[in-house]
DNA sequence: CGCTAGATTGAATCAATTCAATGAGCGTGG
DNA sequence: CCACGCTCATTGAATTGATTCAATCTAGCG
């Protein structure tokens, strides 16, 4: 039964309520259901994107080049999010969006939104929301890499990723699967992979967490959060709907 | 005669038409001007905001704090700047925004934004614009922290305060005041005061800027674009606009 | 079985921080 | 008018967190 519900609703009813017409309006406005290999290009910076996508399955990201090669991921896109390329229409992207894992996604054209948004203002709530999801996302990671030390970083990088897998339905108790290469990791904290191999070695020998590469669990989740300063409430979740996930 | 058109109206005129209805409209929503001294909070991290403000004249940041005194400053926030508690209303805001010099600013409820927008849809996306302005300064300034070095960063902020200056009249030809402290510039690109110090030093060393406490110069813009890899795409002014300045 | 991608570890190096002083500018009060 | 105290800028020296370089190890795969 579960997983028909698509993930982005289930997302949004996390939080704003939708009426069936809503939902219907949402799911109206979704292509079909596509699939997409790992490490594939979804927008490209510097492009004009005039479609976003609605990422039902898979992990992706935003991320940005230097010249010489340094890579920096902005953020990471799980499933339930809206990928939509930041700029509605009118400018070019500033940054690419790139599949990590394999990944299954709606076509979402951005043509219809802005009325959908006027007729159920609703609508333009959520909306909202996911943009300030979205940039109060990219500024703790700003206070992470800026002020906070490797430990600190991972620390909140897997509280985060916990608290964003929750609502959707893809987080078991504490555990959940993390389909990140350390290099992935090291991208997104601004770290070397040697770092943030060494680092999480060291997560895990202190008890805090036991992480395999491709999976993870929280174990001091008190002492975790203590360590990051992690405070959940700027990822906008509503109290309750924290706590649902596929084993509560 | 200039400074009477206030300084938002300019910055959003310089990408977005706006009708003299939709002026008067914006001018309406806008409280009266009120002053406020240096290192004043002005919204406060965890407290609810029914209001914005509109910041006219002087620099302001948005910024967050860690147990130990860390501070990390998410973006500065200049004249013509709208100032949100990112989240309207309804999340409590997930940081700080201070004064950094005395500053002049419009109170701006933010109960009649939205039925605003709806009467002006291009008010709609006025707000969508500077709403992805933000995001993209956040996400331009982590990959600032995450991957470039000191003088990488330093150049890049430079040229960033330059491009975003010139639309309100702040930036003459290649120079502007700069009112921030070095613990402010450190406080912002993620690095200790002595070692902005010493990197400023270094690109006047270098001849590609003219620094003094309070003033920058731009000497090399080309060079320094180069080393720090600034496009302006990311700031989404429309390229005529750009030029505009009070010199030129 | 050899190949490759990713993980892991040690050692050397380096960019940036911290610690510690000194200097310059400014406002205030004696 | 000048001395004191404050903030901010500047510089040197020591320290360190993180990177780079270089191997080795492991698992999946044709």
């Amino acid at each position: 039964m579960r997983g028909r519900t698509p993930r982005f609703l289930r997302r949004i009813s996390a939080v704003h309520h939708l009426t069936p017409e809503q939902r219907r309006a949402l799911m109206g406005v979704c292509g079909r259901l596509c699939e997409l290999a790992p490490q594939r290009d979804i927008l490209v910076e510097g492009e004009d994107n005039a479609h976003g996508y609605v990422l039902e399955e898979g992990w992706a990201c935003r991320y940005r080049m230097l010249n010489d090669g340094r890579r920096q991921i902005l953020d990471f896109l799980l499933p339930g999010d809206i990928i939509c390329g930041n700029d509605s229409q009118v400018w070019p992207a500033g940054h690419s969006v790139a599949t990590l894992t394999s990944c299954h996604l709606y076509l979402l054209p951005l043509a219809g939104l802005p009325e959908l948004c006027r007729r159920f203002p609703a609508l333009q709530e959520v909306s909202d929301w996911m943009t300030q999801c979205e940039l109060a996302i990219v500024q703790e990671r700003i206070v992470d890499i800026g002020r906070r030390n490797a430990p600190e970083r991972v620390a909140h990088l897997l509280l985060e990723l916990m608290y964003r897998l929750r609502p959707v339905g893809l987080c078991t108790g504490r555990s959940y699967e993390l389909p990140l290469t350390q290099e992935m990791m090291a991208d997104a904290l601004g770290l070397s992979i040697v770092h943030v191999n060494r680092t999480l070695r060291r997560l895990n020998t202190l008890g805090l967490i036991r992480y395999l590469p491709g999976q993870v669990e929280i174990l001091d989740e008190a002492e975790l959060m203590r360590l990051a300063e992690f405070d959940a409430g700027y990822l906008h979740q509503s109290e309750g709907a924290a706590q649902s996930g596929d084993a509560a």
